[in-house]
RNA sequence: GGCGCGAUAGCAAAGCGGUUAUGCCGCGGCCUGCAAAGCCGUUUAGACCAGUUCGACUCUGGUUCGCGCCUCCA
């Protein structure tokens, strides 16, 4: 039984789905006007990893993960840029695909762009309106009243009050409350602009404000319930809140309420010496600046080593221990080939990894398993192990290569001819002329190459 | 200031009211021409102070320190 813990409860929740047997999930993607980062390489194999879960666990899931394709930054850069919006959009889109197919992310059922979902968020809008939860203020700005939204502040744990009492929040003569929100912005010049029936000095020109954009795409396509929203712990307040607030208001009929999201999941941040990777520190470092140094099975297997609430705290080291460990696995790997054989379930070892995966995704406990098994692997060689071993770590997305194209990497060998000094130096130990065969096998170390004697002959790989 | 999270061995990171987490590193042994890999064994824990309990790393309270949200952020 399968238990997830539930920002909103505050508690591990046993998971039932709307319908029996699917999962609707709906993950917050990324803003696209920039390359992604570590952080966006988390949310999306965590997420990844957890729809990957309920599949192997017999659901139908339909994962929709949005793209934000207008908004302030990607208008300032398209400028800065002159490019146009959509160029640089797709420009970072295509980025974007690149970087997660090669993290081994599993590309979501759908990927809504925001610009393509205008329409819906008009719509939304204007019900908000005329149920008494929007207004349109005097420069034509589309406002959220929070104060008409009984819940407000229910999944952050924050009070109106409190928040009001805040330092920071920025005054704005156009709000009745500064904690409004902005639904629909009005046009400004050098900005693109819909059509809208919200009126104002614009005649209603404008576009649409962040929140707004994942309560219609959401409710488009999973509708006005469905079972899990995730994303980052930063969108927690305001992005979701706001969600919950618009589209609970806005489905809420005759004052029967609605409940949007039924469990709610947040992954922890990535950090750079124990502070949070962001954009605003500059302290990030994107998913293709890591793949210059890392393999991209060792970013995930990283990621998916700590637990997907805890922070993740990014170095080098780190990714060099990752490396390591994951070596490992596949060191043990080594000479069973990828199969298909599906995973016998009966096993202990399985039977375990699925008891850590349904208490809250625990990959951390499912990676001690892979480790225990390639402990048995490596004392009794036994196929059955490997297949099981290779069947529960592909369904974290791991394990999938054959183990020498890991261990020896994708990559051309480079000047030299290993198999040829191998031979040449098997010639040495044979006449044992153990001072050539200790030369021709520095040669390779100092290239980064190591040589493994074992009875089935001698293998290499890459330090 | 308000709200919330965390503190585990040299490093990373989980579970658990009593029984080996796991990976990397270190040490000893086996194996090896020597290595590497592997196997066996092994040293390092639970910020601090109280309390509950037969027993606490695990529960409760406090202290200290760190982090996050309250502004765009995954």
């Amino acid at each position: 039984m399968l238990k997830i813990y539930n920002t909103l409860a505050r508690q591990k929740q046993t998971f039932t789905p709307i319908v029996a047997g699917k999962v609707s999930m709906y993950v917050c993607g990324m803003t696209v006007y920039d390359y992604c980062h570590l952080g966006h390489a988390r949310v999306m194999v965590v997420f990844d990893m957890v729809s990957r879960w309920l599949r192997a666990s017999g659901y139908a899931v339909t994962y929709v993960r949005n793209i934000t394709d207008i908004d302030d930054k990607i208008i300032k850069r398209a400028n800065e840029n002159g490019q146009s919006i959509s160029e640089l959009t797709q420009y970072f889109i295509d980025a974007m695909n690149e970087d997660a197919g090669k993290l081994g992310i599993i590309q979501p059922d759908i990927e809504p762009k925001a610009t393509a979902f205008i329409g819906d968020m008009i719509q939304m809008i204007a019900a908000l309106i005329e149920k008494g939860f929007a207004y349109v203020a005097k420069n034509g700005d589309v406002f959220y009243s929070v104060n008409h939204f009984a819940g407000y502040g229910k999944l952050s744990g924050k009070s109106l009050e409190d928040l009001r009492a805040g330092e920071r929040v920025e005054l704005d003569s156009f709000k009745k409350d500064p904690m409004d929100f902005v639904l629909w912005k009005a046009v400004k010049p050098n900005e693109p602009s819909w059509d809208s029936p919200f009126g104002g000095p614009n005649g209603g020109k404008g576009r649409p404000g962040w929140h707004i954009e994942c309560s219609a795409m959401s409710a488009h396509y999973l509708g006005a319930q469905f079972d899990i929203h995730g994303g980052g712990q930063d969108l927690q307040f305001p992005h979701h809140e706001n969600e919950i607030a618009q589209s609970e208001a806005a489905h809420n009929h005759s004052g029967q309420p609605c409940k949007m999201v039924n469990y709610w999941m947040h992954n922890g941040f990535v950090r750079v010496d124990n502070e949070k990777m962001s954009k605003s520190l500059a302290n990030f470092f994107t998913i293709r600046q890591v793949l210059e140094k890392y393999d991209a099975e060792v970013v995930r297997f990283f990621i998916l080593r700590a637990h997907y609430r805890s922070p993740l705290n990014y170095s080098d080291q780190h990714l060099e221990d990752a490396k390591l460990a994951l070596t490992r696995l596949y060191t043990a790997l080594r000479g069973h080939v990828v199969c298909d054989i599906p995973i016998n379930w009966q096993h202990p070892q399985a039977v375990k990894f699925k008891e850590v995966m349904d208490d809250d995704f625990n990959t951390v406990e499912a990676m001690a398993i892979l480790f225990d098994l390639a402990n048995e692997l490596n004392k009794t060689k036994s196929a059955e192990t490997a297949i099981l071993l290779r069947g529960l770590a592909g369904i974290l997305g791991l394990l999938g290569r054959d183990s020498d194209a890991f261990l020896q990497g994708a990559d051309a060998p480079g000047e030299l001819n290993v198999e040829a000094l191998i031979v040449l130096r098997n010639e040495a130990k044979r006449a044992k002329n153990f001072a050539e065969s200790d030369r021709i096998r520095k040669l390779l170390a100092d290239e980064g190459i190591i040589l493994e004697d074992s009875p089935q002959g001698t293998s290499w790989r890459r330090a």
